[in-house]
DNA sequence: CTGTTTGCAAAAAATTTGCATGTTC
DNA sequence: GAACATGCAAATTTTTTGCAAACAG
């Protein structure tokens, strides 16, 4: 079994404890969600229109509201301003790069480790997103960086 | 001079050294973004209209692009997808309350050394958001919570 | 002066909603 | 069978753009 079929599994599962009817629409855009890593939504709507394409646009609204009301899933807010989602599995960081867009995932214990000295302190910390700005190497490659990068960090 | 004030002359002095026109508008929005804190384009707009109330909706959106091109302000997704934004100073955590969706900013040494770690690893790294989703303490006190909230952390 | 920026209005894109029909449990 | 989910189309909201007039440097 898969690694994107053991998290659909769980999903499915997660939705039946939650009461929620599965159908084949959401099933579809859970896939997606798995595959796609960080889509947004008309990346989804095509994914699933292309294998069946009596699916509605509105549908995939619907379902990620759903899915994000119960927790499943997380939102991200890229560059040119599309939202992009992301299912919610274990802590993460994720790295954009800031030329191609393309977003991967790095773990790191030390932000688990400053998550759980919030709590110590009382935060009550339910979710984290992380989003870091990059340049992949890819990228770095490809373009003589004309104006200066200033970071901040 | 107010710290207000002083990020205010950051900005200007910042934008004359990108060699940006200083206009009323560009100073007004960037007064909004320090003085709302992490203010959505509306409420941006709402801010400025009351002062100079000939401004258009359309300077505030081409003014946030300009200031987000030039690395003056980062953006944050909230819970019911409306971007919020913010002016970038140093690095930090936002925690938003789920419930009333507040803001605050919280300074972490444990995630300053994340990103350096990151660093180390040859991650080129130019900015980093960190989204916390939490109860602030006025909603805990009045909210009996009963979903439960499943914590991914 | 020259090139930029602005406000307005109109266009485009993104998101939500109403409702009849079809589906899940 | 009851309650809920779907697709469609229309409504709403958000964002972008074209352009003449105003403004900053």
């Amino acid at each position: 079994m898969s690694k994107a079929d053991e998290v659909l599994t769980e999903i499915t599962s997660l939705l039946k404890s939650n009461k929620i009817k599965i159908t084949p629409q959401r099933l579809l855009i859970a896939e997606a969600l798995i595959k796609l890593g960080h889509p947004t939504i008309s990346e989804i709507y095509r994914y699933a229109a292309e294998r069946s394409p009596l699916i509605g646009l509105a549908t995939v609204y619907r379902t990620i509201h759903l899915f994000k009301k119960f927790g499943l899933i997380g939102e991200l807010t890229k560059m040119r301003g599309r939202t992009r989602f992301e299912v919610r599995n274990s802590l993460h960081m994720n790295v954009e790069c800031i030329f191609c867009g393309n977003i991967t995932d790095i773990h790191s214990p030390l932000l688990k480790r400053a998550l759980s000295s919030l709590k110590r302190e009382g935060v009550k910390v339910i979710d984290c997103e992380v989003l870091i700005k990059s340049v992949c190497d890819n990228c770095h490659k490809k373009i003589k960086i004309a104006r200066s990068l200033k970071s901040v960090i």
